[in-house]
DNA sequence: TGAACTTTGTGCGTACGTTCACAAAGGCGT
DNA sequence: ACGCCTTTGTGAACGTACGCACAAAGTTCA
């Protein structure tokens, strides 16, 4: 069983895709006739990518040779129909009447997310959050190599966080082009990103994560990704509240009740 | 105060966005018309309401009272239509000519989220991304109460964090219902996630954030978001490759043809 | 070898989300 | 008081995403 082609190199269909932002950006790679572009894989698709990676990364870990869009579907939570097709936007890497290849298609997506290469991270905000993602082994493993850890306290500067010597901020374009980092993780208090963020981007950094909660300005081509814990609270909190009994006679007056699900 | 109208509806989908348990499948309520009426409200425009909702507490703080669409729209990164259509799903609280009363707006965002109550919020595993959680200011002033603060870790129970004494996990079930915890946080390594979660179901909770690296199995009406570091640098990633010209490393092209002969 | 079985890859109908463009609605100046 | 100007609220067009259902393609076993 080797379905595993040794190294077949083909052409690359890379047209011009835009910089689909996470917020909004009509731009995007269409063909003259609309169909989706070669390199064109969805972003619903792409979010989805990484959770299959990790999946296939345990299943190899376990030993598991070949896995079918039911099994592994059912393991990430999707339908296997949905995950059929987007494992097809990557090529047709699996063998019918049997299933996928995991070690295979674990390089597949690998190679298609771009973690064959490595990538270099710097994280901005040596406080709490900055810390726990410093620590987070999750990055390394991953191609994610975490070269720097900045903080404005000078009481934090020079203390050594997972491994790392926290540096000053103010010596951030350099140690941003010293290390190459192609990455920058805000995790910085809400008033201090978007001055962080300009300064990464003036440094030639295009990759931004932000923890912080504002709505970061960029130049076209950057990308930033959002992470809102308080977001994220908010919506449960609105399901919650539909489900604690959603019907209520409400008029401009707040229901201060409390429904306590058993 | 506008005319609000009252059409109850059944609660849609309770799962939130990308987590599509196997059983998710009664029909959305919708009108015969298939507008969403009344309380059917939008996933998108619900994961939309809490930014508009920070940047009006913001304008609240400077005084502002009245934005318009278009302000609003452009300090939060969306576009004006999309912000007035997201609004008009909550009624119709602005005034044709002036724009939005920015108090108001607050106040109606606030009900609707459910966020004129108070939450309470147990968080499990006090590492070091628990402890940042438990750290972050955001939370108290929006409603949501961290009340307990859990680890399995002998070694650090017992500890103060962030004004709370850290507990174990064994009292997990107690603390829960002494506190009335109606949201769970987990931030525990990916190993324990599961465990913890299942004894958080069974102690009540319906509504689940969770930070660790794996897929969560809840049953139905339990409603699970996930905040997921490793994913969202993959996504980065992704986009990052692509801009640096995916020129170096070739790729197999997903067009009609196939040919991948070992 | 060939038939039965398994599983992929995808066409298609449906639902959802986004954006444009405009009529309706209200304030404001004269 | 009246018309002008601003801004909302929404109908409609377009695009993306989802999931069913099925043909195609491969494996296995007699």
């Amino acid at each position: 069983m080797s379905p595993r082609p040794s190294k077949s190199s083909k052409s690359n269909g890379a047209s011009s895709p835009g910089h689909p932002d996470p917020g909004d950006e009509p731009a995007n790679s269409a063909a003259p006739n609309g169909v989706p572009r070669g390199r064109g894989i969805p972003e619903a698709t792409v979010a989805r990518l990484p959770v299959y990676l990790r999946a296939l990364h345990a299943l190899a870990d376990r030993g598991v040779v070949t896995i079918s869009s039911e099994e592994l579907a059912s393991t990430t939570g999707v339908n296997p129909a949905k995950l059929r097709k987007d494992l097809s936007h990557l090529g047709s890497y699996g063998t019918r009447g049997v299933g996928y290849d995991v070690e295979y298609l674990v390089y597949q997506i690998s190679r298609e997310l771009g973690l064959t290469q490595d990538w270099v991270v710097a994280i901005i905000g040596a406080g709490n959050l900055g810390t726990a993602l410093a620590n987070y082994g999750g990055f390394a493993s991953r191609g994610f190599r975490i070269a720097a850890l900045l903080d404005a306290d000078s009481q934090v500067v020079g203390s050594r966080v997972a491994g790392l010597t926290v540096e000053h901020t103010d010596k951030l374009e350099t140690v941003i082009r010293d290390h190459a980092v192609s990455i920058g993780v805000i995790a910085t208090p809400a008033g201090a990103a978007q001055g962080m963020c300009d300064r990464l981007v003036a440094a030639g950094v295009t990759s931004v994560l932000n923890f912080a909660p504002v709505v970061l300005g960029v130049p076209d081509g950057v990308d930033v990704r959002k992470v809102d814990l308080s977001i994220e609270l908010q919506i449960l909190a609105f399901h919650a509240q539909r489900k604690a009994g959603g019907a209520e006679a409400e008029s401009t007056r707040p229901t201060r009740e409390k429904t306590v699900p058993a």
